[in-house]
DNA sequence: CGAATTCATGAAATCGTTTTCATAATCAGA
DNA sequence: TCTGATTATGAAAACGATTTCATGAATTCG
């Protein structure tokens, strides 16, 4: 492998001029650049990037948290960063989390040994108490989970609005004895959230609840499965459920078409996310503006890494949209 | 930051010392193993990953090439690999080629800069021709996608046995009509394969074929609805159809319900893959065993990686499944 | 014309590790 | 007790770039 010295040699020049050229500083004669360019080529020299990092103490990769990138709200949040890094010169490192504490905090390292230059997390399994120490060695940029104390910027939804909006248009459809869910992560803002909106339009249109009707630990189409199972069991089944997410409804939806009931006059179901599933499935959904997000999230990121300030709190807030279709 | 001077200082020792300490390299007294372990942990010091890097010319990164993560069955690989790559101490760098050669190449500059160890490739856009050069600079892995000419390991499907075996199956169902509704990527391996299997299967069992039965550029949900919508304007339609992917045979099945037809009677459909789609729209589909492909696929890159010996071509050819469902 | 800038280049320091080489101390065997 | 291996440690080189500093040439300015 060539090195600095070596196109520095076959040029005739010092590494410093070489190295101008490579970084576009000015004060290098057209001239002198054309050597070097010429023994770059004949050497089919390329700066080895290890070195550059050292020196520069910056990687330009940033390293994304997911749970798990088979979940298709994640994979298309991940999508879109990649496409939005690769813009800027960044590189992607994923991190899956795998919903574990353990994992989550093993990748927090990444930061510590200089291996990344920032964190985006798009979910947090840890308290914040515990991922705070680490903004010392770099900026962290939440993105859909959110946290009440962590000071850095947050780009994310106000998941109450969201379930707040799907609840109150099952509400409006006319059910009144609704049932609920979701994955209901215990360390997961949003899906702390999600249950506020929920029953916050449940008793602002004066509607009671039933212990029975609530469903958790549902993140699957396979979970949905099981959900209906459940319910299908019930002396006094709900008529209508908001779900967590496409894949849980579309297992609610499937289970009940093959047990030969109606939908949505037998049961009613509400997804979140508007996945291609859901259309196809034809789910009434609550679409996130996932490409919004992402890039808005990466943009911040960059801006971080670039200004080298000190991270402040800041919230990016977007909007929800309500997807009708029939299943509600 | 605390550099491993510091460290050194702090317990009265040589860098040297507390090197070996970090790399548990051998002859070094309890004692001072006590000192130094003591001093990093007051110091709160981590190793510099770009200089441990540089040092060692190695990164203990590995990048894996997809056409787009959200493509279930590349996330289900990509989920895979990296818990693979976390458990013997790898990351993962994602790049998402997004079927074009340019990106495709673009990536490859991480292995020249010796930003990564290694490359696993699951989609090749450009002539190996173009890729065969790199190999010098690091190994690289093929994976679902193949080449006659790379002269690497390869772990892959006999996608002709693949198509073959789905095709057989809709004319053992007692189809004689059947359409083909792929993805058919020039470049593609996989594609010509399937194509050729498919072909194989008609005419061994002396079934005609149709030039207007065959729809391609289809990879997406609403691809399969676009190709209903034509299929549907035939005067002689297929009575089934052969489809590269779930999502494209979800889409057709969709389509097709919508416009009052019935599946299997009006039209039998057979999907790709056997993701959560094919269970829930109930589709017959062909299923690759991803987890497999993506473990094998790691393990020699892993190997090829601490091997430092130039690899050979090696193919790992995996075996498909038919899962029967209604669709058929 | 002399002084102050600006332009152009290279030598050497620097980034933070790991590895090689040298050296001293300890131990085992004859 | 001497020899040779083994154990334990540190000084210095190496990895391959970028950046600082110094210096000289060319240009501008009053």
């Amino acid at each position: 492998m060539a090195t600095i010295q070596d196109v520095a040699k076959r040029a005739g020049l010092s590494r410093t001029t070489v190295s101008r050229v490579i970084n576009e500083h000015p004060y290098v004669t057209e001239e002198k650049k054309r050597l070097v360019t010429r023994a770059m080529q004949e050497l089919n020299y390329v700066p080895n990037s290890s070195a550059r990092r050292l020196r520069r103490q910056q990687t330009e990769t940033i390293a994304v948290y997911v749970p798990r990138i088979t979940n298709p709200f994640f994979s298309h949040l991940v999508e879109v960063m990649g496409k939005e890094a690769a813009k800027k010169g960044y590189q992607l490192i994923l991190c899956q989390t795998r919903y574990k504490k353990e994992h989550e905090r093993s990748f927090l390292e990444l930061l510590k040994t200089k291996q990344v230059d920032g964190l985006i997390l798009t979910s947090i399994e840890n308290d914040w108490s515990k991922l705070e120490p680490y903004l010392s060695f770099g900026p962290i940029v939440v993105c859909n989970e959110y946290s009440d104390s962590a000071q850095v910027p947050s780009v994310y939804l106000n998941q109450i609005e969201g379930s707040y909006l799907g609840t109150k248009h099952l509400i409006d459809q006319g059910y009144t004895k609704i049932g609920y869910c979701t994955g209901n992560h215990k360390s997961s803002r949003v899906s702390k959230d999600r249950k506020i909106g929920f029953l916050k339009a449940l008793s602002d249109a004066g509607i009671p609840m039933k212990e029975e009707w609530f469903f958790y630990n549902a993140y699957s189409v396979q979970d949905g499965f099981a959900a209906f199972k459940e319910l299908k069991k019930l002396d006094d089944p709900p008529q209508a459920v908001f779900t967590g997410s496409d894949e849980v409804a579309a297992g609610i939806a499937k289970a009940a078409f093959d047990a030969g009931w109606r939908v949505p006059e037998d049961l009613a179901i509400i997804g979140f996310d508007n996945q291609p599933l859901a259309e196809l499935m034809d789910l009434t959904t609550i679409e996130q503006p996932i490409d919004t997000i992402a890039r808005q999230a990466m943009k911040l990121m960059v801006e971080a890494i670039q200004a080298k300030k000190p991270l402040k709190r800041k919230e990016v807030i977007l909007p929800f949209q309500l997807i009708k279709r029939s299943s509600t």
